[in-house]
DNA sequence: CGTTCGATGCACT
DNA sequence: GTGCATCGAACGT
């Protein structure tokens, strides 16, 4: 059943400039409809992973078989396996050519608790079922089923449900990387509960 | 509270 | 063979 008010984000907002979409993608919602389950919940953290000359960004090497969806056109998913354990979610942005992304990091979770409890294997609070990019893929079920995946289509979207725009988005340097980390490209609501915290 | 470290698969060199 | 856009168990304080 469709969300009533709910409007899904049109591939003109992934073709704009990645920071401009990291920033607006705060606030917005992510739906995953999966076996007649539907898991969503309103993005609270992302980054912004852009070109070539960003060293932190998997286009940095130049186009290669995984980055390939990357220099693809924008408003489709790359997701990828990292550490060998977890799948990470990326809305692709800019022009086909121009390789840059968000990385979705962290929602407050709205629809599907049960099914992300489920698929937790360990029991957290619900603020803590997409606390982290690892996280928030294995509660909504994201995996590399969903590389390439067109944003614009009814399985995994995002959705602007009118929610009242966050004036909290607070920029700071991206979590996890050792390259890179002079920019400020990792966006997030300062004090939710659901946002991750850097590690060290 | 805090910090350290192993798990685990795969793309890339 | 190396190095990850991570997580949480296990330990120390």
């Amino acid at each position: 059943m469709a969300h009533v008010g709910a409007v899904k984000l049109r591939r003109s907002f992934y073709n704009r400039p990645t920071l401009d979409v990291a920033r607006d993608l705060i606030g917005k919602v992510l739906v995953h409809n999966r076996r007649g389950v539907r898991t969503s919940g309103i993005i609270v953290e992302v980054e912004a992973y852009i070109g070539e000359s960003d060293p932190a960004c998997h286009a940095a090497p130049g186009p290669t078989t995984r980055n390939a969806p990357l220099y693809g056109p924008p408003g489709h998913a790359y997701v990828y396996f990292n550490y060998g354990v977890h799948w990470l979610v990326n809305a692709v942005t800019e022009g086909e050519g121009s390789p840059a992304a968000v990385l979705i990091r962290a929602l407050e979770p709205l629809e599907g608790i049960p099914a992300m409890q489920r698929r937790r294997a360990r029991r957290v609070p619900v603020h803590e079922l997409c606390k982290g990019p690892g996280n928030l893929t294995k509660a909504m079920g994201i995996t590399g089923a969903q590389n390439r995946e067109d944003l614009c289509g009814g399985r995994l979207y995002i959705e602007d449900r009118g929610l009242p725009s966050p004036e909290e988005i607070a920029w700071g340097p991206r979590i996890g990387i050792t390259v890179g980390t002079e920019r400020q490209w990792r966006a997030f609501l300062r004090t939710h509960p659901s946002v991750s915290r850097p590690r060290r």
